[in-house]
DNA sequence: TGGCTCTCTGAAATCGATTGTATTTTAGCC
DNA sequence: GGCTAAAATACAATCGATTTCAGAGAGCCA
């Protein structure tokens, strides 16, 4: 265990005063220059790292932000969906181009427990909340009683907080007119319209029918929650009990997959028989067999937007809500009519 | 903004001492359960938490861990890989768990300053570390100043720090062995050996020949790092360049799903042309079409045992190096030869 | 009732830094 | 050289909790 080293000690070392030491290491200009290169020196000698905690308590501040990342109850989603995952790593970057620690927190409970632990506790400056699923409330509440917070989610115009998140409505309207530009006439849609931003891409899904004068039946819904198992199996029953569909527009990367197996075992070839639009862009998109077409929520951007965001606000900036580009990425999940 | 209630606003509240009230809020059986009452409900009412960085300055602990993700310098590996997210995931939950947060560090630059800022900054009182490609010497110097470290990677014998890993050469042989007995004989293996683990993978598909009495082209390997688009290209390369074989055992799932597009691209079918394994077992391998058999690696056992070893280090308590449960995971990406 | 132990609570030191104010040193000028 | 202004440094209060030690009060026994 390495002895610690306080900056008492340092200030000894260097024959100064505790508070020139503190002012030298933060380059205070009211130190003298060669004073303040002889403390920086010992500094680095002894392997000197100031005590975050003192810091901080003095300071009042952190320098660190918490991500939340609250699992919607009841659905099969986990901290393991490659979508939450990449969005982790994408704020990760972007806190810490900033100087910002990342503090992750999945709460099992309720998400005020984590506001408590994380904010008030001194421990997060600010909160980035993934996902808005039946918390509109909660988040309202939270951001009247402190203002630093950004959520990700779908905008649906209740909500007096910060909010990032793709144009749900716009891509779910891209994915849908791409189908019937291809023209697939009975397309499914794969995802839960109780979720917000589903609601909204199922939203642009009604939109593009209507910009097309195309007629879309409303029993082409399967309302699956977020996991690859239920969609997988979801898509197997709706095949079996006979209905007939030429495309599939789902709400997120993982259920599309899942829908492109669930074919595949059926005999079904991808894209000749059905073209498939995912949405998301993860990672894995791209080495899907075939390819996925999808959309991009952009989640890299999203993940720096939602920092650049939080950072203002904690400044006492103002940080409106915003949308990141959402794009049709179009692979070879797609295919013309034969 | 929430206006800040500390602990002696609360005291003041109670009408008794805020040294009480620390005793209460500490469950000390000191107070009186009546006080102690008194003083927990209106903690309660006026939303009291405590100010973690005064607690973390006094207590000298921070009730947090680190996980360090050092990219291998020159690979194309990315924060993004499904491997280094689920583990995040999975660490994160074990953490959570143990009532421990999270802190997650990307290092741009050293390794060492990650080490500077988390550890001895006071900010996390252990540190895991993902991977040890070309760091085993830091690894140890910071094992030998500071016990508070776990790393996942390879078990090689010149580590005097807990290591947390797969067996790698159960593993590699494993997948081999599968091949082999399902008839394949010419197995590429993907990879790039000189990096630690990859090398133990490659070992055991030595061994799984040696086993067979089975020759093996040491010219079948393909040195690539872990990024998907590298594989990608390597064995188109490979395939046009003429070589002929029928297996594939790669280092890691990103690159065995790469491969099978790059066969599929060249009119080549999983598996009755070419057997594929994989290895690590993310969640998208039984999402991949076909399905991909691979090692799994058992990440989320993993990241459950890397938090028990570190917190009984932190408290002082052995922790000795271990392997999660290494195991092979068979799907429709092996197939007999016709 | 006096003395003693046992509970419970309060006072005060402490963790390691930052920062406003006081004080010393240096520099500039005639 | 002596005076003043400016620059550099030292002093001391402070952030919000934990914990040691001391003391107040209650209960018990003779």
């Amino acid at each position: 265990m390495a002895k610690k080293v306080t900056m008492s000690e340092l200030a000894r070392l260097a024959k100064v005063d505790i508070s020139t030491v503190s002012r030298a290491l933060n380059d205070s200009p009211l130190v003298k220059p060669h004073t303040k290169e002889a403390i920086l020196k010992i500094a680095d000698e002894i392997g000197y790292t100031v005590n975050v905690a003192a810091r901080n308590l003095r300071k009042q501040s952190s320098e660190a932000i918490g991500i939340v990342i609250p699992l919607a109850p009841g659905s099969e989603q986990t901290i393991s969906d490659p979508f939450f995952l990449e969005m982790v790593g994408s704020v990760s970057h972007a806190a810490s181009q900033n100087g910002y620690d990342l503090i992750v927190s999945v709460p099992q409970d309720e998400m005020k427990i984590a506001e408590r632990r994380l904010l008030r506790s001194g421990r997060a400056d600010g909160l980035i909340v993934i996902g808005q699923a039946g918390r509109t409330e909660r988040l309202n509440a939270m951001s009247a009683s402190n203002s630093n917070i950004v959520v990700w989610g779908g905008a649906h115009g209740e909500q007096n907080y910060t909010l990032v998140g793709s144009d749900n409505v716009k891509g779910g309207k891209l994915a849908t007119s791409h189908l019937l530009s291809l023209g697939r006439k009975n397309i499914l849609f794969l995802g839960d319209v109780s979720l917000p931003e589903v609601d909204l891409r199922y939203e642009g899904y009604v939109k593009a029918h209507n910009d097309a004068s195309m007629a879309y039946d409303p029993d082409y819904i399967l309302k699956l929650n977020f996991g690859g198992q239920s969609a997988f199996n979801g898509v197997l029953k709706f095949i079996d009990e006979g209905f007939v569909f030429d495309g599939i527009f789902a709400a997120s990367d993982v259920l599309a997959m899942a829908a492109i197996h669930a074919l595949q075992s059926r005999g079904k070839s991808i894209p000749e028989d059905v073209s498939i639009v995912g949405y998301d862009n993860i990672g894995q998109a791209q080495l899907s067999t075939p390819p996925l077409t999808t959309i991009n929520q952009n989640i890299t951007q999203g993940g720096a937007m939602m920092v650049d965001l939080l950072l203002a606000k904690i400044a006492g900036k103002p940080a409106p809500s915003k949308f990141t580009d959402t794009e049709l990425i179009i692979r070879k999940s797609c295919g013309g009519v034969g």
